[in-house]
DNA sequence: TCGCGAAGTAAGTGCTTACTTACTTAGCAA
DNA sequence: TTGCTAAGTAAGTAAGCACTTACTTCGCGA
């Protein structure tokens, strides 16, 4: 196998290992098992094991979770904040962040872990994406007070309190009601509500 | 110094470092030099690390988190679903909950490290708390509905919404926003402003 | 004063870990 | 065919890990 390829193919092995056990917990013999390979090319490919966990971060799926913005290439979210449908807006937003998370659980874990880890990919994560979406959201509920259309709470308390419901929703499907029974739902009815509450408290 | 207080300050020094650095990336030695003591002595009060890990759920700062529901101790807090004063009974949950987030830190950072390495700590500390949890802030919101008061949504979307909200804000707190650039408030502003937007949320 | 149990330790033990070395094989241009 | 390079491995090594052993110290009732 090629090197680029067999460097992905170790990179992606290890997404799965780490997102399930924590950097500590996994061990390169485990992820050279589980990538087919003897350990040693592991350190060929990768300095050490701390490299390894850092190239997770610029691996070209984890790029494109942290360059691709829900706004962009979304047309219906694009839509709705033209003609300020503030329904589709909060909708489209939820949708499609608790679908992301529902088919990124890997990395979602792996952030989680990252965070209590302290480590860097964690940090970068949130400095760039999470900065950015408080900002664009907090923009547009902004934009709708300015308008009359919203009352005056602070705008980032608002985008606090709708991510809250997105990430914690999505960490109980992950973590801790993996079987749904505390509360099932479809990712649909959960932006539905989801949009409404907050909408509700926040519009005049 | 006499066996069962050496046994807590352990169990307490355990807690610490577990809950900075995870259990696999807690070392034994790491803990008996904290405690001040030989490594030999952790192992005469606890058969194995992972029973030491364990004894924190039964340890006596752990079964109070666990037992004590907000509900419980509160006067202000009963008076109010006594009264129905739905402001007072968000609000006061709001506040209890995001000021014991905020006083035990190192508890909250224990149990996410505890959901990712799926260790019974918190899967007791899901199943026996957070569903009573749901049971309970549902039921007011089921009674409230029954009122008339609250319009018909699913009563523990409410409570996913609302937990939602407390439990990113402290999470955010705890882990990314430790400086608060992105949100800086008051545990009060907090506790007013996620009260507020969840029962405009869910009042007719 | 003695002896005994509880509290403590220094110095291991064997296993696992991240990482290395010295070697083999496969493909392919000259 | 030859020889070179990239892809791969088996078998290490030193350090670190959880856990043990064999021993010491201390307080206290008889």
């Amino acid at each position: 196998m090629p090197a680029d390829l067999r460097r992905e193919q170790i990179l992606q092995t290890a997404v799965s290992l780490f997102s399930q056990r924590g950097f500590k917990g996994t061990t390169t013999k485990e992820i050279a098992k589980a990538a087919g390979v003897s350990e040693a090319i592991i350190f060929r490919h990768f300095a050490n094991k701390e490299e390894l966990y850092g190239a997770i971060l610029d691996s070209k799926s984890c790029r494109d979770g942290l360059r691709r913005y829900p706004w962009e290439s979304n047309e219906v979210l694009q839509d709705a904040i033209r003609t300020k449908d503030d329904f589709a807006v909060f909708y489209n937003l939820a949708l499609q962040a608790i679908d992301n998370h529902h088919k990124d659980e890997a990395f979602m874990r792996l952030l989680f872990y990252s965070a209590l880890e302290e480590h860097q990919l964690a940090e970068r994560f949130f400095g760039e994406f999470i900065t950015q979406i408080y900002g664009f959201i907090g923009e547009y509920v902004s934009e709708r007070q300015a308008d009359g259309a919203m009352r005056e709470v602070n705008p980032r308390i608002v985008v606090r309190a709708f991510l809250g419901m997105l990430i914690h929703h999505s960490l109980n499907n992950i973590l801790w009601d993996k079987e749904r029974r505390i509360l099932n739902i479809s990712n649909e009815e959960a932006a539905k509500n989801f949009a409404e509450i907050v909408l509700r408290g926040v519009l005049k």
